[in-house]
DNA sequence: AAGCGTGATACAGTATTATATATCAAGAGT
DNA sequence: ACTCTTGATATATAATACTGTATCACGCTT
């Protein structure tokens, strides 16, 4: 049938069997009869989009579509987030997470500037990654930026620190290969960016 | 229905609105009835696998099951790599085609004037950013100048108006990140920098 | 006012899923 | 051997998706 059911069937059937669960199982927690997920893993029917969600939904995954040009990147991410997951990530998230609590500590006038809107975004973004999240050391350097920013940079510094944890959290997105994100030949020199830059 | 059912209806629906095709458009390119496709999309069927897939290939989608703590990564990735166009910018899109129309209609006098020139030009430039285009009040302002102007500001006004385009088109350009614009055809969009003036 | 394109809706007929209930063969473990 | 679990398969029934065709009201354009 259409490559996509075979897609989908196959992602079921491997996903349930990850989880160690088996047809009844599967069964019981979606609601779907054994001999109904039987046929769905060997693509011999054409599900209703209730059935795949309810399977989804039991197999705790989530049916989403993206556009065919991400899905490169996207596969690449849920292939690193998917299975294992680096225990050595712990410092990694709680470096973050002091580091957005260091914030707070700031003193009012920081905290206007457009450099503390991005910074705080970007740190809201990581925590998007936060299952493959490991440059400890690259986040402990930001956070310690912050908590010695008075002394030293001001708000020039904030804005250098900013830079720094956009260009990380842009790694992160693209700790993909980046061949895979279809990017332009070149670029304008006024691309800032509101979003996603690399520089 | 399902909370699943409701997000894959709204994501076709945005999608294919998004691509400017109308539902019969998609019928024709996906072998899907309208009538149908009317359904699926108000969430009034429980659709079939093959439905949705052949609805999403003719989008240029892709359907996909993820692991649900990898959704929000994901989620990130596909805002990075994909379209960039907010749920719905019709509007703006109408209010500048209608602003293109309204153009035609004018009296011969303003079209030998440079000021028609480069309004024209930059109403044509802004079409490169339909993508993101979202400033749907700013064009409509344009527009309504524009469709006012004879019994209004004459030919001095047309100045104001084309400097007000320019602006607009110019904030365009320098807010995006080039790589988020895909053009339909010839010329890339980086080479629309040639008269970016800020004055 | 008339014409066009839009999405929504109707209806009859067909095809297929989905369900409930059983059974079966193969494999694993006792 | 016996038992238990596994996935595959069968059957009958109910529910409904899907198709084809057609119409409708609405908004926009002329």
């Amino acid at each position: 049938m259409s490559y996509a059911s075979e897609n989908i069937a196959a992602s079921l059937k491997s996903s349930r069997e990850n989880k160690g669960l088996s047809q009844r199982e599967l069964s019981a927690r979606s609601g779907v009869p054994q001999s109904h997920i039987s046929k769905i893993e060997s693509n011999a029917v054409d599900l209703r989009l209730s059935s795949l969600a309810s399977l989804a939904h039991a197999l705790d995954l989530e049916l989403i579509m993206i556009p065919r040009k991400s899905a490169p990147a996207v596969r690449s991410i849920v292939r690193s987030t998917g299975s294992h997951k680096p225990q050595s990530n712990n410092d990694a998230l709680r470096e973050l997470a002091r580091a957005q609590r260091a914030i707070d500590t700031l003193p009012l006038a920081f905290h206007e500037s457009t450099a503390m809107h991005t910074l705080q975004k970007q740190l809201q973004e990581m925590n998007n990654f936060r299952n493959i999240l490991q440059e400890t050391d690259a986040i402990r350097n930001i956070r310690s930026a912050i908590e010695t920013i008075e002394n030293s940079g001001g708000l020039k510094g904030l804005e250098k620190i900013a830079k720094d944890a956009q260009r990380l959290r842009n790694m992160l997105a693209h700790s993909v290969p980046s061949h895979m994100i279809d990017q332009p030949a070149s670029r304008p020199a006024y691309s800032l960016d509101e979003d996603d830059s690399d520089g």
